[in-house]
DNA sequence: AGCACGCCGACT
DNA sequence: GTCGGCGTGCTC
């Protein structure tokens, strides 16, 4: 920057608003600004906020008052370069303000905004004569209470609009209005427990278990159901609330092993994100099919194509990326692995954490806001760590928006799941969408896995835009059940079919039944009965609330609504015409056990 | 989004 | 009068 000129600076702040908004940047903040790092600026009357420079410049704007730059937030950009383009990307594809993606895209740890405090004003004299009711008990409430919300006082009033009020008591001196910034989250403490390191040696262990006076079976319990833990969870600590609960006892007891020297209790911050301490094994070893499946996909990859990965049900696909993923760690580049949120389980993440252990960082909803800002950092500085082993996350939709700059491999799972949308909130977007375009920004290699891919996929699969590599085989110990299909109007046609069910089907629970073997039926009809049907003119029973078709229940003898459960008598006779050959339509799960147990009088159904 | 401002209709 | 409910316009 020339100096002596003037600095300002284009701000996105975190609200639905079309544009960036320009502010001037004081001289003693001018070099320590730069584009991605978060500046406090108020905005409107009251409201401050914490927004993310898009630009410095020193454009001086015309048609307004430019306010100032009230602090800097951070000493480096909390997002990554490319994330501008990523960002701006989504709100021209998705039709949403930036300000919207930046909503989103940070975790809300990084998100400031002020909230009104109203306070009294030390100036006021304590003439309460001159105050209406309302201001008054405005005052009264701050003669109790230190401060109060803008939704406190709205309470106290019970009025809506509580502002004209607050400003009179402010243009009499009575209070005066502050802007307090959320507070930010604090890291939380667990406590943990572990041996004290003369203990640690297996022998001087048992030694003290066998020293231990016999009326001290709690303090043996408690070391017993410790050892377990850490074997269990090859850690070499354990929490101290899960511990005492498992080895049922009391604190005390755990009290009594601290003054002894065996134990001792520490704190520890409580996100534990990429930590991880157990062995780390070899990837699993891939069957023909798989490394067919693999070679594939390098080749794609060779063409910048991206791959949909075309795997039936349990034939692999995990452990294919984890080849793609380790062959991406060992080149030092970042991996984002997206799941639909139901499959971010405990049991896949611990797998993959075997394979890269602490390298792998979650990113997830149910994670707690110190965590999330903890995986946004450890991300972000991958950028400049001289000696970066690579990274793996895993996480679903909005982990997309997690800061990379060295990415060199996104997949992702189920790639046809409906969770990857965000459809409420702007911006409206579909994160394995997002993934591939940041992927494209990137240059990073692209494997969306599925056993039944997104129309769209497919379609850019077999039109030559996507590569697609098919994994047809499963395991081969995890044979999938046979199923055929029946069509019951053929069946009736020909005679073979006993009321509701085919002769197949009958042979075929025979058969179970004569190997003393169970059957399952599904059917997803409560009651014995859907509708009624006037045989004449075709009047149905519907429920008075929601007009849809009553369900005969035969064992109540009752007609019963399935949305609101509004019940009614069975019906006599037509209730349009008057004639009585009504006739029950359809079959639910009580017919069916009825009908069934008059054609197997022996099984019990 | 959050807030001001203005207008309208419904209460007391 | 007073209040709530809206629509409209503005925010650097």
């Amino acid at each position: 920057m020339e100096v002596g000129k003037k600095v300002f600076v284009d701000v996105i702040l975190p609200l639905p608003l079309p544009d960036v908004f320009t502010y001037a940047l004081p001289v003693e903040l001018v070099t320590s600004v730069f584009p991605g790092v978060r500046v406090v600026v108020q905005f409107g009357k009251q409201k401050i906020y914490a927004g993310i420079v898009q630009q410095v410049h020193e454009k001086p704007p015309s048609g307004y008052e430019v306010k100032e730059v009230l602090d800097v937030l951070d000493e480096r950009p909390v997002i990554s370069d490319g994330q501008f383009k990523f960002w701006k990307w989504i709100s021209d594809y998705y039709l949403c303000f930036p300000g919207d993606v930046m909503a989103a895209a940070l975790p809300s740890a990084l998100k400031l905004q002020s909230e009104s405090r109203i306070v009294k004003n030390d100036a006021f004299d304590g003439d309460v004569s001159q105050l209406t009711d309302r201001e008054y008990l405005v005052w009264e409430a701050l003669e109790m209470q230190q401060e109060l919300s803008i939704s406190d006082v709205s309470k106290i009033l019970s009025l809506k609009h509580v502002m004209p009020v607050l400003k009179n008591l402010v243009l009499k001196n009575v209070i005066s209005v502050r802007e307090e910034m959320e507070e930010r989250v604090k890291p939380r403490f667990v406590d943990r427990v572990r041996l004290m390191p003369d203990f640690i040696a297996e022998e001087k262990l048992n030694a003290l278990l066998d020293g231990l006076p016999k009326k001290a079976a709690r303090q043996v319990d408690l070391v017993m159901a410790f050892l377990q833990m850490t074997r269990l969870e090859s850690s070499a600590d354990v929490n101290k609330s899960l511990l005492l609960k498992k080895a049922n006892v009391n604190i005390s007891v755990l009290s009594a092993l601290v003054k002894k020297g065996v134990m001792e209790i520490f704190r520890q911050r409580e996100d534990r994100v990429g930590r991880y301490e157990g062995p780390l094994l070899p990837l699993n070893i891939l069957n023909n099919w798989q490394q067919q499946a693999l070679a594939g996909i390098q080749e794609a990859f060779d063409q910048h194509k991206v791959v949909l990965l075309h795997g039936v049900t349990s034939s692999g696909k995990t452990e294919v990326y984890t080849y793609l993923i380790a062959e991406q760690l060992a080149l030092g580049k970042q991996v984002l692995y997206l799941l639909p949120e139901i499959a971010l389980t405990t049991q896949l993440i611990t797998r993959l954490q075997r394979h890269f252990g602490d390298r792998l960082l979650v990113y997830h909803s149910r994670f707690n806001e110190q965590e999330r800002v903890e995986v946004w950092n450890k991300v972000l500085e991958d950028n400049d760590h001289p000696d970066f082993r690579g990274r793996l996350v895993i996480g679903a939709r909005s982990a997309m928006f997690l800061p990379f700059s060295r990415l060199g491999l996104v997949s992702v799972d189920e790639e046809h799941d409906h969770s990857f949308k965000q459809d409420d909130p702007a911006p409206r977007y579909n994160a394995r969408d997002g993934a591939v375009v940041m992927a494209a920004h990137q240059d990073a290699k692209v494997v969306l896995g599925t056993a039944t891919p997104s129309l769209e996929t497919y379609f850019n699969a077999l039109s030559g835009k996507y590569a697609l590599v098919t994994l047809e085989k499963r395991h081969a110990e995890l044979e999938l059940p046979d199923v055929s299909l029946v069509d019951m109007k053929e069946a009736r046609k020909r005679k073979e079919a006993n009321g509701h069910f085919s002769n197949r089907l009958l042979d075929e629970m025979q058969h179970a039944f004569d190997q003393q073997q169970q059957v399952i039926l599904f059917q997803n009809r409560r009651g014995f009965a859907p509708y009624f049907e006037c045989n004449t003119c075709s009047w149905t029973p519907l429920c008075l609330n929601c007009d849809v078709s009553l369900t005969y229940h035969k064992y109540k003898n009752e007609m019963r609504c399935h949305y609101c459960g509004y019940v009614t008598t069975v019906p006599k006779k037509c209730g349009a015409c008057g004639d009585q050959d009504i006739r029950m339509k359809g079959y639910g799960t009580e017919r069916i056990e009825e009908e069934l147990q008059l054609i197997f009088p022996d099984i019990s159904i």
